[in-house]
DNA sequence: AACTGAGTTTCAAATAATGAAACCTATTTG
DNA sequence: CAAATAGGTTTCATTATTTGAAACTCAGTT
């Protein structure tokens, strides 16, 4: 069961297929899909089928799998651009970054996980590819816990309730209600940390991104490694973060969506046979 | 009428609304997709409700807007890292990028458009779908040309039928027929040129990504502009530009997948209630 | 108070989705 | 070599969902 719980007919069925399918975080045969799948055969097949030829998903005739397709980069690109506080926090996280020589990460909720929708690498050319896009647990990471301290009431409850409350570290939370009490104190201070509790030897500071109604937004957070740096260490970027965080979310407001293209795909740029809907004059 | 030419039934149709959405480039409301689609009121109403409650759309209360959602971030995270030429082609763009200090591009033919992948800009770091997802025009760009001068006859006919054949500046290609010329020596030599065909003072050098059986798989590029370099400057990166395009090729080929995880979520990542398929001990 | 426009809901008719079962077609096994 | 198996694909009567014209709601006008 994927987020299709909601009745969402046959659109929900379709694309909790290619939540599946991405998933597997590799290429899947039919087969394999059936056996994790509640569907039918017949219907399953025909799912697949009508997402691949929608570009949703890639097949490949050699090995017959089936693997999420590049039409969702494309899709993901505009998703990013309108709808994630990446385009408007960039400046911010930049500045950000070139001060402290730290890992930063930009994060939002997204089904009651840590999505991470930018990051800036520390000096080191270390790390895997492409970290926006990935996802996280929000319980044990410093952005995740962030901004649960300023969900309200019922949508933490909720939140809380899809965790997998993996013991990652020995310094992992495992069960709401030590959560809690830690929510409690990042709410009364603004300042949440991982304290190696998701990976050892990682560290990290987070705020929260806040809109007026203190609703949270996302969250930013400065990463190092217990080598380095320290809790204490961090603690004291915490008027910076804070500072950032709250220039972000007041960009993030008054941001109507500059009319003043580039964000866009420019109208020339879509091939004959879909409509354009952009402008642009150059 | 977007990509769902195809009768991909309800599916299809509200794919078709997605990508509407996102061709925007900035929110839209309702009324406005109303007036630029088919759909009846209540069927496109229906439709925006369901990809709002599957996260596929994000939906502004407070402006009763749409944009696409950060659901297909995550998806498009997934895609990238699978169906791109991007994981594999990564250090060979890093070594190429640092060699030569230019903009470095990789591209994937989509819908008879350019795709681009990745990008390595001498100076900044890489911020995923800023770039990564954006799309060009096939028949002005150099990776769009590499990649066209080798699709099958039938292919190509159908690719050149979908461009838009705008002329972006003096040098632009207007019609197939032009064009064709140019793809055929661009085939005998396999190395193609932008020259400022799609901006004043961009040219590029580009080479295609070609599979064992000659199909092409993406492109490679180097871009400059004219102040600080030349198209035989340019040239004279050639056979770098293919021996990096043959590594890929040949790295993509044998890449069955990295059970070695790494690539993929962790499935300690996925949230209760998702169903976890990958397995990672550590 | 009537009008307008954007958004939302209704409901019978039309259409599309469903899924059990049959059907392919390579590959493996006795 | 024949038979069995497994992965994948198609069929088709049944069933459930989608469809969309029209009616409704609720602001904000005029």
């Amino acid at each position: 069961m994927t987020a299709a719980l909601k009745n969402d007919g046959t659109v929900g069925k379709a694309l909790s297929v290619l939540d599946q399918i991405a998933s597997y975080g590799r290429p899947v045969r039919f087969t394999e899909l059936l056996g994790d799948s509640a569907l039918p055969k017949a219907t399953l097949y025909r799912f697949v089928q009508t997402l691949t030829n929608q570009g949703m998903l890639q097949y490949d005739p050699e090995r017959q799998t089936y693997a999420p397709g590049l039409r969702l980069v494309r899709l993901a690109h505009a998703a990013w651009a309108q709808s994630s506080l990446a385009p408007v926090a960039r400046p911010h996280i930049d500045a950000l970054s070139a001060e402290t020589g730290e890992t930063v990460h930009l994060a939002q909720l997204d089904h009651a996980q840590v999505l991470y929708v930018d990051k800036r690498n520390a000096r080191d050319p270390v790390e895997m590819f492409s970290q926006a896009g990935k996802v996280g647990p929000a319980y044990c990471t410093g952005v995740g816990k962030a901004m649960l301290a300023y969900l309200p009431e019922p949508e933490l409850n909720a939140a809380l309730a899809q965790q997998s409350w993996h013991r990652f570290t020995a310094t992992t939370h495992v069960s709401p209600d030590s959560l809690r009490t830690e929510l409690h104190d990042i709410h009364s201070d603004g300042l949440s940390f991982d304290r190696e509790e998701h990976e050892a030897g990682i560290i990290c500071v987070a705020v929260p991104i806040l809109n007026a109604h203190q609703r949270p937004l996302g969250a930013l957070s400065v990463t190092g490694t217990t080598r380095r740096t320290s809790l204490d260490a961090l603690r004291a970027l915490g008027p910076r973060l804070k500072q950032a965080a709250h220039a972000i979310a007041t960009d993030a407001e008054s941001w109507l969506f500059p009319q003043t293209n580039s964000a866009a795909t420019p109208a020339q740029y879509i091939s004959k046979g879909e409509t354009p809907h952009v402008r642009s004059d150059a």
